[in-house]
Order: C-alpha cells, then structure tokens, then sequence
RNA sequence: GCGGGUGUGGCGGAAUUGGCAGACGCGCUAGAUUUAGGUUCUAGUGUCCGAAGGACGUAAGGGUUCAAAUCCCUUCACCCGUACCA
C-alpha cells in the first residue's frame, strides 16, 4: 500500500490538536528551550515558500529537544498592525480588524497544514487589546523615565490624498497610490532616545551567540567614533560653533569650516552681501533629495556665508562656508575643514581654491589629502608627535583652554516612534489646553483604538484618528479640556516585547510573570529573515534593556542564539515575485506531495542561510526518500514487513550509531542538508540488509521525526506502539561502535594516491611504511628513484617521497 | 567607495585542527520489471586519453608544504549591508 500523504497527515495534525501534544511543559526536572520564529505579519497573500524554511527548522530542533527531556516553549503569533491593513482600509472602507482576522485565520490554516508543533494555547496578536496594553505599559515607563520625548521632524505630505505618506510609499518624489507630489512638512513627533543605550547596543554584542555579520550591521549601525569636540568663536560676533572631528590633532590644518545649509546658525551669520547666493544654495539643497546630495553628487559644491571664525589653537581667521557635504543629522551639523587630510575636505578645498596646510609628514598635498599615521609638522607644540600621541595632546590642550573636549559621536539617532497612521497601537498621551502633557493613567489602558465604519484621512498631518471626535476630545474632572494624541506607534512596538509575552500569555497583571520570565529567558534559538538584522533586532535589544533596568526582565539581552535563514528563489534563481511568475504556494505543494515532503525538501536544499532557487525534480526527491522509508518498514499490504526483526546480525550497527551520531550533532548546528544526507545513506544500507534489527528502525524513525513528523507517527504506530512520539526519549549512540576495526590506509608516492593498504587500526608506523613499500603499485612509481623520506600518519596515509 | 560574505561536475550541494575532491540528492545514459507511460530495481555518470592504467581538475595567477578546495599574497566575478558619518 502506497503511503498516502492526504489521510495521514490530517489524521495526526487532528491527533496533536485534540490531545493539546504541544502544551508546552513546566516540569521542574527538566531544562527550558525556547525555540523561536519571527512571528509573520499575516499578509492577504498568505504563506510564501520562504515561511516554512525558518519554520521547519525551529520546529525540528523544537522537536529534537522535547525528545531529549527539555520543557519546549515552541509558540506563533500574529504581527499585526501594518500599512497594508490601512491601505486595504482606505482604498475598500473596510474594517482592517476584520480584513486581519481573516488574514490570520488563512495564515494559520497554512501554518497547521504544515505540521508545526506550536503551542497555540499561548497564541498572541499585537492587535489585541490585552496585548497592546502592555505595549503602551511599555511606553509610559519610557515617557516617566524621560525615554520619550517629542520633537519637530518633517513627515512626507500628500495634499492631494489628505494624508502622511511613509517613504516607502514615495516613488520619485510623488505618491505610490495616484503618484500625487509629496512635500516635506515639519510635525511635533514622539521619539525614543535609543541613543542612551547607544553603548550597551554595542558593548553587549559580546555577550551573544549572533553570526558576526548581523553583529557588525549592528556595529556600523550605531557607528560608535571618538574624537572631540571643539569651540569655534564666529568672528564679530557673540555666537560659536562646535564641531565633531576624529581628527583633532589635524586642527593646525584648519583652513576652513563647513556647516551644513540647514544648520540653524546660517542665517544669523551670513553677511549682508552673501544673503542672496546663500538663500539660493538653501533652497536648492531643499530641493535635492537625499540621493541627488550624496550618490549622484560626487562633485562638490557650496557658498560662502562671509563670515569667519577663530580656529582656536592658532588664532587664525578662517571663513566660515555651506555645503550640502556636511550632514545636519550627523555630529553637530558643522565641521573644521582640514583639507590636507580629508579627502573630502581636499575635494571642496581645490574646488574653491582655499589653502591646503599640511600638519602631518608624509603625504603630497599637491595631489591628494594624506590620512595616514606620520609625525606632525607645522603644529607648534605637536611637531614631532604621531597620531594617537597628538590627538592624546590636543584633546588634553582644548579641555585645559576650555574649547574642547574629548567626545564621543554615533551615528544612529533616536527613534522616530509615531505614526500618522490608524491601523497602530495609539500613544496613550493628552494633550491639554493649558499645554499639559499628560499620560493616560495606567489603570486606564489599554487606551483602545475605537472602531470606526470608516477609515478616512484627516486631510491634515494627523492620522485618520483624528476625524473621531468623540474619541480625541476629552475634558478631564475640572473641565479642564484635553486632546488625545492622534499619532499611533510603529509596527516595530508591538515585535519589540512579544517573545516577553509568549512566556506568560495570559496575565493580567503584568506584562509577564517575572520567575516565568526568568525560567525561560534568553530565547535560546531565534530564526528569522536577515532583513532584520538591523532594525528589529535593534529596538527589540533596546527594550528589552530598558526593561532589565526597570526590573521586568532578567536578563539583559533577548536573544541568546540567532540564525538568518536565507531565501528561497524562484527555478530561474531570481527572487520570487508574482510579475516573475516563479511564486510557488505551499499550499499546492501539501496538496500534490504533502508537509513532509515540504519539510524535508527546504531543509536538504543546502544550507540554512544560502539563498537556493526552488526545484521541483528536487522536490519529488524529497517525496521519493520519504517514499523509500516507507516501503522499508511497510509492506504493500500496509503491514510492518518481515524483515524487520528482533535479531541483529551486526551489519548496521556502524552505520546505525554513526547516523544516530551525525544526525543529533547536525540539527544542533542546524546542518539540516547533512543530517538527511546521512539518513539517506544509512536508508541505502538498510535497504541491501538481510534483516532490519527493530530497535535500528525505531531509532530511524525517531530520528527523522522532527524533520517529517506526520509519516513518522504513522511508521511508529506500525511499529507497534498507541501514542504519539513527541515525548520518546531520543536515540543515544555508543561510542565503541563508532570505532571500525580495519581502516583504510592511503599510499602516495610524491602526494600522488597509488595504493590502498586495508589494515587494523592503529598498526604502527614501521609496519604501516613496510607494507606501504611493498605494495607492487607503489614501487612502479618508485622505480629506481632514491627514497628521501617518507611520512606515515597512523590511520590515514603513508607518503613517500622520491626523486 | 567602504564593511561583510561567496566562488567546487549539467544542477542543488558535501569535504575546513591541511591527508583519497565531488558524500547525498537531482538530471542524464544503459539494462530489468510494466501492454505502455509513470513508479520501482540494477549499473554507470568531473574532463581528456585509453584495454589495463594514466594525465588534468575546486574563479584566475603566484607562494608555503611530503601533502592545499582548505593556509598566505595578487587579481577577477557575484551577493548582502551602507552611502560624503567629519
């Protein structure tokens, strides 16, 4: 009887379900393993192949551990506030709650078809109000501990649609939906200073288990350079700069400074006659967008505002110029031009023909800006230093004459945290008319996002929310009368806590329970898409930070272990997408070959994190090898075959023990393709055995349990046993088999293979190179050449050198 | 440009304290079973020359070593991240 991949698999993701199999356990004899997925946002289009890879591969080690006696928190939830909710919303008039749910219902279908041992009992949704009250909790202790702030932050403004639109909504400067002009316009914003944390985000990267390239995303992220800062008096003029150089050591090489056009002092010093180029320059750098000032603009341009400054070390006047090469949202938005050792400065200074003062030896400043180490020169008390050493005197120079001091700068900048959007948690904050700011008191939450028949823009920089009245109008107990904050926060909140929650799903006191918190924290495995390597994984550090400070958490990172799986590309290796027409469905995929198939198929394509197109022969491999074990144990009567026996003739007790051994290390690692790979060796040797010794083929089934659980239960329950395997204890292997007694020896003459010597293991090395030299093969390529040397490796090979 | 990574048969890949390159799977060839197709089973399958047996071969070039896919240097290609970060 063929296996028949439609009853099974319903007939045990039915069993699984009704017998709750997956409740995660609370034995207090057993180690914790918290095996996480990053939770999908449930998209109208459903599941992608891409899903279940990152899936499969949690679930087996999930599985695997379960086996081996752990507790396993193995839970799913929902993402669920997100622009295309909204879009949807907008576009139809329809409630993107229900849109949602009807989103989530599909998603879990799928997910379920699939196979996944998922505690559901521990479901969770950031849309739900029990969950995003918490997330608000959240906020408020930021906003108490000075975390939240708000600030004037120009959005994207469509006039036409009435709306704020995200960037990813601006295609070429006009709206994606009806390609309106947008304009930038400045709104009061809330912001999380995730820069407070800018040290520990970086230093604490060596506490976790993370592939370094996702770490140094996170380094360059937060971009973490010292210098100092240094004063520069405008002259004529009460007002000074301040700068951020690298580089002070170089400040005797100051012939100019730069400050971005929007700097906020430009105006204040432009002199009279510059007035008019330097508004020209402003209005043209507004006018650029973010590209046109960096990548297509290699060329420099600026004006020069008329004023000067005093370079502090020297006295010397130095003009003051603008340029859209200086960034207002880096460092101070003004820099000390050194143009002998900056490329860029070197650039704008031939430009504009401004003096190029060289202060270290060692470059040519007729040709280019020299950035190397050399000793200093025309630097009065630096001549003679080296780098570090002048930059150690400079900085100890500028605090003694208080225009400077030792910095540090970073590149990432605080988190812009709302959004003008409906679909979102809303900011529990109001706004009252005296100008108080106050939270939404915490017995109050969850501050709920009312329902509305319609979504609708506001037709100004406010969300959709701000058309509800009833709801944004409040007066408090003295009449006093306030207005709710309209502003909603990012989808990034709610993924920011919500491993916290899978924890302790139910409480109502408390986000989680804290000795739950600290039973299963760190996550031990996290898989996900490598396109969150930055920001997600970034804010959820952050709070999860902020929260150990404030003793909700125990542990100072998340996330102990993570892993990107990589991405599945279409037959033609090009990214799937629906213009390509290479998308495949998982869902016709459990129809024609079933989960399993699915499973074992994105798991032996390669290696976890390779990108590797899909291939449909390649998929019927996997249902063939599935097929295979199959008819090993199952008759075509579906009875348990004869062949499989009590007895044990020994001749797969190597291979038995070596896979039992492969194959736990393998899904450790996560080296899934190998694993299979050395299943289906030891499935080929069985298949030539006289007799299949029952405890092997057990072990066999367990094994393969995790990666094809539905025909796994199936061959278990043939092999004579009434419940489920989820809880059989994981095969053990024993060293002592692993060992063969004859190896086999290779013999090269001149490292070229020439000969094979089958003996016992560990035969000496005398006796290893008489038998090496002995060896007719091998002394025809001696010939009558003089043997030099000769180097024996017990085990492995013999090699002769001869010339 | 900078940072990180990758490069192995027709294809996906395996082999990394340096020790038989190509495990495993797909595809392909031949044979068996089948009315036939599919399935299943057996054998073969890096390239070149051949009867045995050789020579060559891990992006390209060079080096270290008894021995290199693996270590070192140079170059090239592709992928990911980033974008004048002072």
């Amino acid at each position: 009887m063929t296996y028949n991949h439609h009853v099974v698999e319903k007939k045990w993701q039915k069993y699984w379900h009704e017998h709750n199999v997956f409740n995660t356990t609370n034995d207090p004899n057993k180690e914790n393993f918290y095996a996480l997925d990053m939770f999908p946002y449930p998209s109208g289009q459903g599941l992608h192949v891409g899903h279940p890879e990152g899936y499969t591969a949690t679930d087996i080690v999930a599985r695997m551990k379960r086996m081996q006696g752990y507790n396993v928190l193995h839970p799913m939830g929902w993402d669920a506030f997100g622009l295309p909710a909204e879009q949807y919303a907008l576009k139809t008039g329809h409630d993107p709650k229900s849109f949602t749910k009807k989103n989530i219902e599909n998603f879990k279908r799928q997910i379920n078809a699939l196979g996944f041992s998922y505690d559901w009992n521990r479901e969770i949704n950031t849309t739900d109000p029990s969950y995003y009250k918490w997330t608000q909790w959240i906020f408020e202790r930021m906003y108490q501990r000075g975390l939240a702030y708000e600030a004037e932050v120009p959005v994207n403004w469509s006039p036409d649609l009435g709306t704020v639109v995200a960037n990813e909504e601006v295609i070429d400067g006009k709206t994606e939906r009806g390609g309106f002009p947008v304009v930038r316009k400045p709104m009061r914003q809330w912001m999380l200073k995730i820069t407070a944390y800018a040290d520990r985000l970086l230093d604490d990267l060596d506490l976790i288990d993370w592939p370094e390239n996702v770490k140094e995303m996170q380094r360059n992220w937060i971009g973490r350079s010292e210098g100092a800062a240094v004063t520069f008096k405008v002259v004529d003029s009460e007002d000074t700069i301040e700068v951020f150089t690298t580089r002070p050591d170089t400040l005797f090489g100051a012939t100019y400074m730069v400050m971005a056009p929007e700097h906020e002092l430009v105006d204040k010093i432009t002199t009279a006659e510059q007035k008019q180029v330097v508004k020209a320059y402003q209005d043209e750098a507004a006018h650029k967008s973010d590209l046109d000032r960096t990548d297509l603009n290699k060329d420099k341009t600026g004006v020069f505002t008329g004023a000067y400054a005093v370079n502090p070390v020297n006295g010397k006047q130095i003009p003051i110029w603008i340029s859209d090469y200086v960034l207002a949202s880096y460092g101070t938005g003004a820099i000390m031009a050194v143009p002998a050792h900056d490329d860029r400065d070197f650039a704008f200074a031939k430009k504009f023909d401004l003096p190029i003062i060289p202060v270290v030896d060692g470059g040519n400043v007729a040709d280019a800006a020299f950035t190397g180490d050399g000793l200093h020169i025309n630097s009065e008390f630096l001549d003679g230093t080296n780098k570090d050493e002048g930059i150690h005197k400079m900085i100890a120079w500028l605090e003694d004459h208080h225009v400077g001091a030792k910095k540090v700068n970073y590149r990432l900048r605080d988190w812009l945290f709302s959004r003008q959007r409906y679909w979102g948690e809303p900011i529990p904050i109001i706004h009252w008319e005296d100008g108080e700011t106050t939270l939404v008191p915490e017995e109050e939450l969850p501050l709920i996002l009312p329902e509305t028949p319609d979504v609708k823009p506001s037709g100004s920089v406010e969300s959709p929310l701000a058309n509800l009245d009833d709801w944004v109008n409040v007066v408090d107990k003295n009449g006093r009368k306030g207005r709710r904050e309209t502003n909603t926060m990012p989808q990034w909140a709610g993924s920011s806590w919500y491993f916290l929650r899978f924890v302790d799903p139910h409480n109502k006191e408390a986000l989680a329970d804290y000795d739950k918190l600290k039973a299963w924290m760190p996550v031990d495995l996290y898989i996900g898409g490598a396109e969150h390597a930055v920001l997600h994984l970034l804010y959820a550090r952050f709070w999860h930070k902020f929260l150990y400070d404030i003793g909700v958490v125990p542990t100072p990172e998340p996330f102990q272990h993570l892993f990107n799986q990589g991405m599945i590309l279409g037959a033609n290796h090009e990214k799937m997408s629906k213009s390509k027409g290479n998308v495949v469905n998982p869902d016709d995929v459990v129809e024609q070959f079933g989960a399993d198939t699915l499973r074992l198929y994105e798991m032996f394509m390669g290696p976890l994190d390779a990108s590797i197109p899909w291939s449909e022969e390649g998929l019927s491999g996997a249902r063939k090898f599935l097929d295979r074990v199959w008819r090993l144990i199952v008759d075509d009567q579906g009875k348990l075959r004869d062949h499989v026996t009590t007895e044990n003739d020994g001749t797969l007790t190597t291979i038995y023990h070596q896979t039992v051994k492969k194959v736990t290390e393998d899904f450790e690692a996560l080296h899934f393709n190998t694993a299979i790979s050395q299943m289906m060796v030891f499935v080929n040797e069985a298949s030539k055995a006289d007799a299949l010794p029952v405890e092997y083929m057990e072990g066999l089934v367990k094994l393969l349990a995790p990666i094809a659980p539905h025909m796994m239960e199936e061959l278990w329950q043939e092999l004579g046993h009434d419940e489920t395997l989820t809880y059989e204890p994981w095969p053990t292997y024993d060293e002592q088999y692993l060992i063969e007694d004859e190896v086999e020896v290779i013999v090269q003459v001149n490292g070229k293979v020439r000969g094979h010597l089958k003996v016992a293991r560990d035969t000496d090395k005398v006796k290893l190179e008489a038998l090496a030299r002995a060896d007719e093969h091998v002394q025809k390529f001696v010939g009558t050449q003089t043997i030099r040397k000769v180097i024996v490796v017990p085990n492995k090979i013999v090699n002769i050198v001869a010339k």
